[in-house]
DNA sequence: AGTGTGTATGTTATAACATAACAAGAGCAT
DNA sequence: ATGCTCTTGTTATGTTATAACATACACACT
């Protein structure tokens, strides 16, 4: 699929989430695995933003609301999620980032903004299927992560 | 350039490392740093294998050596030696591995054999410039780190 | 109702990774 | 000898992540 971008544009966030959470409610129905409180909560926090989190700060906020304070209540909220494709890790920053593609690519590709934070989730072309053909590696997970500026935090060249 | 990944191949390791290190010793001298002992000594290290070390492997190294015992002395070194382009950070695994291939690419992409740990450095193409193009999002680093497993760790098919 | 099973959560403790901040030495130029 | 820069030493702490064990809850079977 040769899929826009996304990212960085302005869109409509609440149908955004909307549509993420519903997409979720679907998987885990399809799959008979559990959308339970704290990893809804914790859903929905990643959603609120295109911005990725920390799990401490993403306990913070469940420590907040009374879901839990201890970090392995973040880390398996997250891990779930992750596991069912619906957070993504971003490992440059330790950080995760709520799905913008339900339903879409596994093993995509990020473009992380330094100024603003936000993550975009882009298609990942095969950037090692040549090398990894000729050494003989057996690719099973790809991490392709892009820092610098979106268009919103470049700095204004022209005027 | 389309250059041979050469990694996970055997080779002859001994002349690898010395050329690695001679490589750093003139980039040193040209650019006016220094490779002090510690910092030499981080890159020896490194270099013993082409697996990833933690920095706290290696400061441990480094304390049995009696060249460092304190968290910052590791940090600093393999930041310096990042810095210069000597040895690359692996993302993935929070670890660091001597770069394979001095004087060559920055930006080069990884593939990690999660059998033996070994690291090979290949080109890494522009995995994001499509997308990048399309949202405008102005690229300054990527990481680009495969997993999988390397064809000495691949399970025998055939027989 | 009682019991077993599986899944999820609560909690303690600690492991693993990383850096801020300040002190002290070494070499070199003035 | 004084000041400057670079490097190292050290203390302390911050940040990220997980192992291990206890508890609870739901459901299925008898």
């Amino acid at each position: 699929m040769s899929q826009d971008p996304k990212g960085f544009a302005t869109h409509d966030h609440s149908s955004c989430v909307r549509s993420a959470i519903q997409a979720a409610e679907a998987a885990c129905a399809a799959r008979h695995v559990q959308l339970t409180p704290v990893r809804r909560r914790v859903l929905e926090i990643l959603l609120e933003s295109h911005v990725a989190m920390g799990a401490y700060d993403v306990l913070a906020r469940l420590d907040a609301e009374g879901l839990g304070s201890k970090p392995p209540v973040a880390y398996r909220a997250l891990g779930f999620l992750v596991d069912q494709g619906f957070v993504h890790r971003i490992e440059r920053l330790n950080a995760f980032v709520a799905c913008a593609q339900p339903g879409a690519s596994h093993d995509p590709a990020f473009m992380i903004c330094r100024g603003c934070g936000k993550v975009a989730e882009a298609e990942a072309s095969a950037a090692l299927a040549q090398p990894a053909a000729l050494s003989g590696f057996q690719v099973e997970q790809t991490v392709i992560e892009a820092e610098g500026l979106c268009p919103a935090c470049q700095p204004e060249h022209a005027a």
